[in-house]
DNA sequence: AAAGGTCCGATTGGATCCAATCTTGTATAG
DNA sequence: CTATACAAGATTGGATCCAATCGGACCTTT
């Protein structure tokens, strides 16, 4: 119950979550890790947050075996911290290491970038065109997240192996929780992106996506930092 | 049992895994994943060989629930591959996700040595460099592939955060089980890298690191290639 | 004889129960 | 008054049991 008391407000969206998730997948363990994993990114779960297995059990209404699953592969994916006979926590980052994140983002998504560019068809650049120009009216809505997520998803699997692909979207999804406030700006970066697409031309794309990684990066150091040096100085992130 | 019968004559090494594995580790999950991890690894569970819940759990001599466990934190570490209800298999990379993967590694480890490269001490420098004396007398026993592990997590560590250092430990991961043939040429990889760390130049130790990796995955590709093509053309990997 | 459907065995997913470990509060000794 | 040791409660790890799903064999039908 801690895990859906401390939510202050966006609870109902919680709830909203679980009960929308409820056709979609063949398996509880699939269902609870991707509810989880959506919460953790739309920031109900906050960084440092203990998971309760037995609260988490309540709220989806099942046995506490799948939530173990799933918290199982979270902890693979980097999302929530698992330490033996001590519970589940949601992974805090430290500036440092956002930041690493977003080098080592600059360097797969460059990479990557170049081979959508040079693989792209007519038809495929349409087909992003129509998903991008849906993405807008769904902002603040509850799928927003997940759209966004698909819209990567299928642009970088242009030209790209599956390993790559989820390699970037592994990336994304760890940052994913930090970069939830600056939505103003993020909200016609799609179009970008796809206007140096449409070039065809890889590095300028690629030149363009490292300049806007690097300024999005720039912005969340600066919101940590005055964050953290409001809330009193304290190191990164307490164990 | 079919997980233990299928390895035609390793399986006393699968047995040794086992029994040396019994100390060490704080929760059954954790033994199992290891001990799995360092088979697929070592080639002792082949790609694409099915991996049955019971036959790991009289192998290791407890339930299943540690079992699968284990396996959910593998297939999120991209070594196994999960289906629902229809268990776990051994992923098989495709000579295209081979080059990927290490494109990717040296994107990611060239960023990272020229840090490491920056930031190590003296004291450090003589640390590894015993434990790169180490390594060539444990080739070929059944610690050579932990330890050499452990010397590339603690060098890479040096300078960088923990979340760099398990990318390309994950990464390193992934590929291993393909290397494993290639003992001679990377027998004194690491006495390589060390010269070039001592030197002092960030740029120099990139490129050589860079030109090293691309080498192996020539060679890698070269010899997968006339593997599938002894084995008769068959589509990268059935599913 | 080939194609489709149905039934049964095997394997995995999920629930419940028990054991082990950690945390927290309390009491006692210094 | 502080610090350490002990003990009770809570939470997680592991085992056993049951249900759901998948694959293949056999049979029926055209």
């Amino acid at each position: 119950m801690t895990a859906v008391d401390s939510a202050p407000n966006p609870d109902t969206t919680l709830h909203q979550l679980v009960t929308t998730s409820h056709g979609q997948f063949r398996t509880i363990e699939e269902r609870v890790a991707s509810v989880v994993r959506s919460a953790i990114a739309a920031g109900i779960f906050q960084p440092g947050e203990h998971l309760s297995q037995e609260g988490l059990a309540q709220l989806f209404e099942v046995s506490r075996m799948p939530i173990r699953s799933a918290l199982r592969q979270l902890d693979a994916e980097g999302l929530v911290e698992l330490h033996a006979h001590r519970g589940a926590t949601v992974r805090a980052l430290s500036l440092e290491e956002i930041s690493d994140l977003y080098e080592m983002r600059i360097l797969i998504e460059t990479f990557a970038l170049r081979k959508t560019v040079a693989a792209i068809t007519p038809d495929q650049f349409e087909n992003l065109a129509i998903l991008a120009a849906e993405l807008p009216e769904r902002a603040d809505q509850e799928g927003w997240l997940e759209a966004r997520r698909s819209f990567y998803r299928t642009f970088y699997s242009i030209g790209n192996t599956p390993r790559v692909v989820s390699t970037i979207m592994q990336f994304r999804a760890e940052v994913n929780r930090y970069t939830t406030g600056l939505a103003d700006v993020r909200l016609h970066t799609h179009d970008d992106l796809l206007d140096r697409v449409k070039l065809g031309d890889p590095d300028l794309a690629a030149a363009w996506l490292e300049s806007h990684l690097r300024e999005v990066a720039g912005e969340l150091k600066r919101r940590v930092a005055q964050r953290s040096e409001k809330e009193g100085p304290q190191p990164p992130a307490g164990r």
